[in-house]
This record gives structure tokens, C-alpha cells and sequence, in this order.
DNA sequence: GGACGCTGTTCGACATTCCGGGACGCTCTC
DNA sequence: GAGAGCGTCCCGGAATGTCGAACAGCGTCC
């Protein structure tokens, strides 16, 4: 986590490197020191880019210690988010999906080999889950993140052994369940990611076929006993189909 | 909208044009020219540019051509916005403002000059408010903006002035108004900023006294009449000052 | 149908820009 | 009151980014 020049950026380090900073940042550091200690850079160097990430908003900066993220990026997330056709269109479905079931929806992309989540309507009964619009979660532990790889059959077992060092073994059981969800169209957690809770999740596909979201409804154990996740397969899908027709799915 | 160094940024000119790549995608710009034609970078340095932007996730390139802003903008912003405590502690007593009134409900402060939403319980009836978290408007339009300049006294007028170009007549009024909105402690928009709107608002206030947020209740003008907006006053008070408590201020 | 004009993209030489050691002032600790 | 730790500033050397030119792929216009 200290070097990024691994890859190949090729001629813009100084962006870089700020951009690093703003990732320090979000990740914990709130001073100079543990920015310098993150990002592996100067002093002088650190402080420079901070007080110009501090002038465009990107950072705020408390009492010359203390740092925090800024309004600018505030402003950029969200335009991020409403940028992009598929929260947008999805919404309604997801509120009619919440009505019906009263537990926890999500939406969710794929995004650097994890989960995003873009959307999340809480449920009105159990305790409200940890998740957040913005956060990432692993890909073979989630119920949304199985049905978003339900199509990628040749990487499930590099995909679990990824996200499961040092117990690799369970990897034979992993894809068996993953052929089955697969037939079925849709995913499911059960307490894999977080004890307690169960999903029932379908990929959204776009015009060309492509899974390129997915939807859950989660809950925990006492309200979502198996009989009742079979039951919501069927409802899940449906919702998914509905969105997936809305970017031009056809299938 | 061309130039950025008017102001002062020393030393560091590429992290600078990097923000303002991102920028021109947040305000629009979707391919490499009005890129180039808002920053106004040449074509390599603009594409040097968007290539690691793209490659840190903070821009999104659909083939080649359509720029986006990315799901790392999304992340950060999220992260951001629950970084600063204060919607954080917000949130439940907005929730049981908006359980009371019914109309829609706001949270903003005051950035770069501009009210910035940070966040927005929608009301149960009416049509919904255009308004969005992320979202910005300007400080003398707004119900909530003049809750939060209620205690600069000394700049209502220039800042009355600076975004009334053009009728700069009102002014008075507009002090006037002032006055009495700092008096009883709240703020009114009577269908300033967007015609069928009104709004009641109250500031908040740190441990040191200082406003640095407030809270907004609005909804369209058939559920606002005069008298009902003299009833939401103490309402709306009492809400700001609860989460003004929160912030550590003793008042 | 051929040439143009427009995309996004790459490469390389020059000089501009940024890096980082060092020094300053400050606050808090011992 | 000495020391360590913090954030902040400056300046010279050199690594860095800039920008022009050129390439390839499309769509378009004559």
C-alpha cells in the first residue's frame, strides 16, 4: 500500500501522487505524518499537495491537523452517481421491490474486482444493516456479488481462492452452489459475509446481455427462513428483468 | 470558467489541471474536445490526464469517447460525507422533524460560497423537490441559505448584491427581511429560488456558537400558508437547536 | 470513391515544473 | 527550559511534464 507506481501510469506522477493523498485521506490518515507514512512521500511534497487538494475542496483541513474528506467530493459523488442512467432508472423498481417485501434492498455494480453499492432502501423491520451507498464489499462472500459474477463461470474458482487465502478448500462446494444459482437465475447469501443475514439476489442485464448491476433483497435470519428465500426468487428476478428492460434488455 | 490560476496555487500546476479535467467532466463535458475547450490544455496533456483519472476510477471512458465521472468519486463522496459528523448526528432528528411536518426536509451548509446539501428526507405529499444531496444553490435565493448567513450582518448586502446582478434594487428589502429573520431566530424563502416553493429554516450552531449548518423544512405553496409557516418556526428551532446540542453548543 | 477532417492515441526532445533537504516558528512534554 | 514533534516555507538542481507533430481509424463531404 505504500508504492502505486507498480502499474504503468506513464507521465503524470504528481497527479498521482495527489490522488494517493486524497486515498490516504479517505482511508484514515487525518495528519501530515500518516499521509507522508501512507503515500511514502516528503514532508514538503505531502504538504504541498494538500494544500491545494484543501483549495479545490477536495480536502478539509481542521486547524492545520485534521484532516477529512471535502465538499467537493461531496458534490462530485453524487453527480457521479445520478451521471450514470442505471440508479436513476432503477429507483422506482427498487421503492416498489422494498414496498413488497419490507426488508433491505441494494443495488449493486462491479467495480475493481469488488462489490460497489449504489443504492440502498433500509427495511423497516431488524436491525439496519452496516451497508452504505459507497461501500465495497468481496465479491464471493455477498449474495449481490454472486449474482453479479453468475455469468463469469471460468473465474469462480479463482474469484473464491482470491477472496478466501489461507482456507482455499470449500472452493469445489463454492462453484457446485454458484451452477446451481446460475440455473436458477439468481444468487443467495446465506450468513457467508455477515452472520445473521441472508440475500436473495438477480444480476441486471443491459441491451447487449451483459450482467451489469444486480439487485437483493437482505435480511436477517428469524425473518428470512429458506422457505421464504425460495419464495423470493421469483419476485427478485422480476424486479431485475424490469430494470434490465429498461436499459434495453430484450432476453 | 476557462482559466483556474487566477488564484494562487504554488507549485503544483498538473494536480491542479487534473481537478480541473474532472471538473469539466462533472460540469459536462463528455469527450476529449470540450474537454480541452474548458481547461484549456492541449489535446496529449488533456488525454495524458484522463488516462489516469480513468485508471485511479475518478473518470469513467466508455469507448474511447464518453467521459463520465467514476465510481471512486462515488466511494470518496459517500465516505465524505459520513466522515463529517455532523449529518451523522443530524440524521435521527431530521427523521423525527420530517415524521412531524411531513413536507420535505433539508440539512445544508455553506461551501465555497453556496449552499451545499448534505442531505434530504423527502415529504410524504406534493410533488418532490428538484433538490439533491450534492446539490448547490445560491445563498440569498434560499431559505436555508439565509439561515446560514443570518449572523453576518455586515456582508447581507454584497452578498445580496453579488448574486442579484443586474436588479441590483431589493437590496434594502432584503436587509430588512434580514433583520427580522435574525430576530426570530429563523429564516423564510417565499418562492424566491423556485416559484411554488416555501420554506422555513433555522441555523446551527457549534460549540463555539458559530452557525455552521442549518436546517430547512419546504413544501409547495398550498401546504405553506403564512400562518402554517409562523407554526413551523418554533418547530424548526427546536430541531436546530437539538442537533446544535449534539455539535457541543451550550446556547 | 477518394480525400479530407475529425476523433482518440502515441512518441520524443526540450525546458519547465516539481521534489526534497533543510530551516523556521510553534505547541506540548518531560 | 530544552527537546521533540508538529505544520509551514524556501530555493537549487534535476527529474518531470509539456506540447508539437505524427499515426490510425471513422465518418463525411465533394
Amino acid at each position: 500500500m505504500v508504492l502505486n507506481d507498480i502499474s504503468l501510469p506513464a507521465g503524470t506522477q504528481t497527479l498521482a501522487r495527489g490522488l494517493e493523498v486524497i486515498r490516504a485521506v479517505a482511508h484514515g490518515a487525518t495528519d501530515l505524518r500518516s499521509v507522508t507514512e501512507v503515500t511514502g512521500l516528503g514532508r514538503s511534497t505531502a504538504h504541498r499537495l494538500v494544500q491545494l487538494l484543501e483549495r479545490y475542496g477536495y480536502l478539509r483541513v481542521a486547524a492545520g491537523r485534521d484532516y477529512s474528506l471535502g465538499p467537493t467530493l461531496i458534490e462530485f459523488g453524487f453527480r457521479a452517481l445520478h451521471q450514470n442512467p442505471l440508479p436513476v432508472v432503477a429507483r422506482p423498481i427498487l421503492e416498489e421491490l422494498a414496498e413488497k417485501v419490507q426488508d433491505t434492498v441494494h443495488l449493486a455494480i462491479v467495480d475493481a474486482g469488488e462489490v460497489l453499492y449504489l443504492d440502498k432502501i433500509p427495511g423497516n423491520r431488524g436491525a439496519e444493516m452496516r451497508s452504505r451507498i459507497g461501500h465495497r464489499m468481496p465479491l464471493t462472500k455477498t449474495g449481490i456479488g454472486k449474482a453479479l459474477i453468475l455469468d463469469r463461470g471460468d473465474e469462480w474458482r479463482a474469484l473464491y481462492e482470491a477472496e478466501h487465502r489461507g482456507s482455499a478448500d470449500g472452493a469445489e462446494e463454492f462453484v457446485g452452489r454458484m451452477e446451481d444459482y446460475r440455473r436458477h437465475g439468481a444468487a443467495m447469501d446465506l450468513e457467508e459475509n455477515e452472520p445473521g443475514i441472508r440475500c436473495v439476489s438477480a444480476p441486471i442485464r443491459d441491451a447487449g446481455g451483459v450482467i451489469v448491476a444486480a439487485v437483493s433483497v437482505s435480511a436477517t435470519k428469524p425473518f428470512m427462513p429458506a422457505q421464504r428465500m425460495r419464495g423470493l426468487v421469483p419476485v427478485v428476478r422480476a424486479a431485475a428483468r424490469s430494470i434490465s428492460r429498461s436499459l434495453g434488455y430484450g432476453g
